[in-house]
DNA sequence: GTAAGTTCCGTTAACGTTTACGATTCGGGG
DNA sequence: CCCCGAATCGTAAACGTTAACGGAACTTAC
């Protein structure tokens, strides 16, 4: 328990070697044979050598350069997740982080090229919403290979070699999802429709899959209808809604998983269907609040764009810092979001947004301490 | 943008003297004149010094003392609050904190006697649950004129010169059970109760408040009975049930706010009136478990212990690290826990529990945060 | 056989702060 | 006049790591 930690020196004095030989050998760098390379790291984990953080820094003073990469959004979505990172950043005690945020203007526009960069300016890590999975995996590989450690948010990139990955837990979002339409509607028979991204996307799948079998177990009186898919583009997304609400006048509920649901609700609201569905939608942000507010939309599943960012720095910098071993998949549960309890999320945001304007992290007004 | 930070030897040079009487007069240590003494700090602020706390850390070497006065408990809450408060103290790169844990077998038993020896023992700042706040609070304002930072979890302990609170949001707490009670139940008319430990504490009368006041606007088809206090005794919550149930036969739904719900359950059961009563719970631990996936709880507000105990670790560490100007009320939101999410709660909490018992933090599905 | 180049390794000066110790002044009591 | 204590301040050695430099040994090339 008290025990001193090991040092450079102790394992220095342990080999009858040097400080200088030490260091070279742990972090390989060149001009150490590879004879007492071999007994250095031995040695090393032998005597449980754990670097001293507050010494490293304090001597080099070389700053983590981080690419965050995402996109612009229809939302506030990715403002948050924004907000989100820039707040964990500043909240760590050696300010050795800088942020370099490169914004994609549209979904999948340019994503591979901002990547591409990053990686060429050798940054130190990178945060990336990878829109199109497959078509970035080839380029994630290649920061891997160049020991650039990438993390994941809100959407998986698999089998890229990416170091982690932050999302929202879509069996939960799904499921609850499930769960509240099934408890919504009541035990009449009725059908239920879902809108998502695309099915080519895990994630997505994943949530219609969670929503779908929490209806079949526990609702079985409620059919769910094939899943719509929006592509994230306004148009597809109101057409097809409104060719649904034509062919199936009996709709009683339907939950919309993409993060666009205006043109759902607006679809709606031209087939004058509002009052008569149970809606369900995803996320939170200005123009959705009419529409909660009223009672149109009985809930909303809110996907913590802040926590995702926060959590996403935080996995990367202690990567980066330690080489830490804490978990890289990290499942954050959704919030769930109703009139009730709408003002206490709307304060938050905008709380956030006018500390951000201040330009510092939120100060307190009731601090009664001396 | 590039600038080198001010040091201590700046501000010297700038002033025409020594390090050493800059870091008294910063430190308020004895030994140097008033006059010079304002002098180093007008000077200090006007170069804008900030420590660098990794070199302070390399030279002093001096760990904080943190002492964690919680509850031994009749569920898993408060072991969750320890191990988020130890998972987020692990989780520190400058490991320089002590976490000493003072835990009282029942409530409100001799928790003044543990906060006093954790002050007589001149820790360095105290985590708290002040399961009686006004009985508390002259001896957190004594610990508060000892400069020792106390943060209060759970529970507020108003004027009583607390660093700050942590706790999950009641606001939203009570008008998510008062909304979802309300769509549960549907438009008919009927009768609704709530439990809670007591109205004197300020977080319950505020849950009542904001159910009651959900139950109000938006579903006025619903009449709420007076609270029930059980003061977590079981025998009182299980009693005042029964009379309940007895004299109110026709009673639609009851939002069980306080942490000892299984009396509850065990008198709707008792009653025979389990299925025919929508009950929304608090928090989630094993003996629930059947409850919520008979259907017999539809719902349960979990109040997010892990998260709390790390939000409050956070909050104490950043204050006596860097002087912290973060907020100091900490509102979590809860989350919804319903059968078809169920599992992802779970499997959460026995990772967490198996890590523990291996004797590390957690390696897994990390946790939830913000 | 010397110059130059390699390969390996030891030494040392930083980084910014804390802390212990030494130096200087000034007043006053002997 | 000398000594002592108090008050105020300067100096320097740590803390553990990094990074640059220099030296020794040993090869290769002329």
């Amino acid at each position: 328990m008290g025990k001193p930690p090991t040092t450079l020196r102790d394992i220095a004095k342990s080999l009858g070697t040097s400080i200088g030989t030490v260091h070279r050998a742990l972090h390989d760098n060149p001009g150490v044979s590879a004879q007492t390379k071999a007994k250095v790291l031995e040695a090393a984990k032998s005597l449980g050598y754990r670097p001293n953080l507050a010494a490293r820094y304090l001597s080099s003073k070389k700053t983590l350069r981080l690419s965050v990469n995402t996109l612009q959004g229809t939302t506030s979505f990715w403002d948050e997740v924004r907000a989100g990172i820039r707040e964990e950043a500043a909240s760590i005690l050696l300010e050795n982080v800088e942020l370099e945020f490169r914004t994609c203007p549209r979904l999948g526009e340019g994503e591979e090229e901002a990547l591409e960069t990053a990686i060429d300016e050798k940054v130190d890590g990178i945060i990336i919403f990878p829109s199109r999975p497959q078509s970035l995996r080839a380029t994630i590989r290649r920061a891997a290979r160049a020991q650039i450690p990438v993390v994941c948010v809100a959407t998986d990139a698999p089998h890229s070699g990416r170091l982690g990955i932050v999302a929202v837990d879509t069996l939960a979002s799904g499921s609850i999802a499930g769960d509240l339409m099934g408890r919504f509607l009541g035990p009449k028979q009725g059908e239920v429709a879902i809108t998502l991204f695309d099915m080519a996307i895990t994630e997505h799948a994943e949530k219609y899959s969670a929503f779908e079998s929490t209806l079949r177990s526990f609702y079985p009186n409620l059919r769910l209808l094939n899943p719509i898919e929006d592509h994230d583009v306004e148009n597809e997304g109101y057409c097809k809604c409104r060719r649904l609400f034509d062919e199936h006048p009996e709709l009683a509920g339907i939950y919309v998983t993409t993060e666009a649901s205006i043109p759902v609700l607006k679809a709606a609201c031209d087939a004058n269907r509002l009052e008569r569905l149970t809606i369900i939608t995803t996320d939170l942000f200005p123009d959705l609040v009419p529409y909660i507010r009223s009672g149109a939309v009985v809930a909303t599943i809110y996907q913590r764009p802040r926590a995702q960012g926060q959590m996403a720095l935080r996995m990367l910098y202690e990567f980066l810092a330690e080489g830490g071993q804490r978990s890289h998949q990290v499942a954050l549960a959704p919030h769930l979001v109703m009139r009730g309890n709408l003002d206490f999320f709307l304060r938050r945001q905008s709380q956030e947004s006018i500390a951000q304007a201040i330009g510092e992290t939120s100060h307190d007004l009731a601090g009664d301490f001396a």
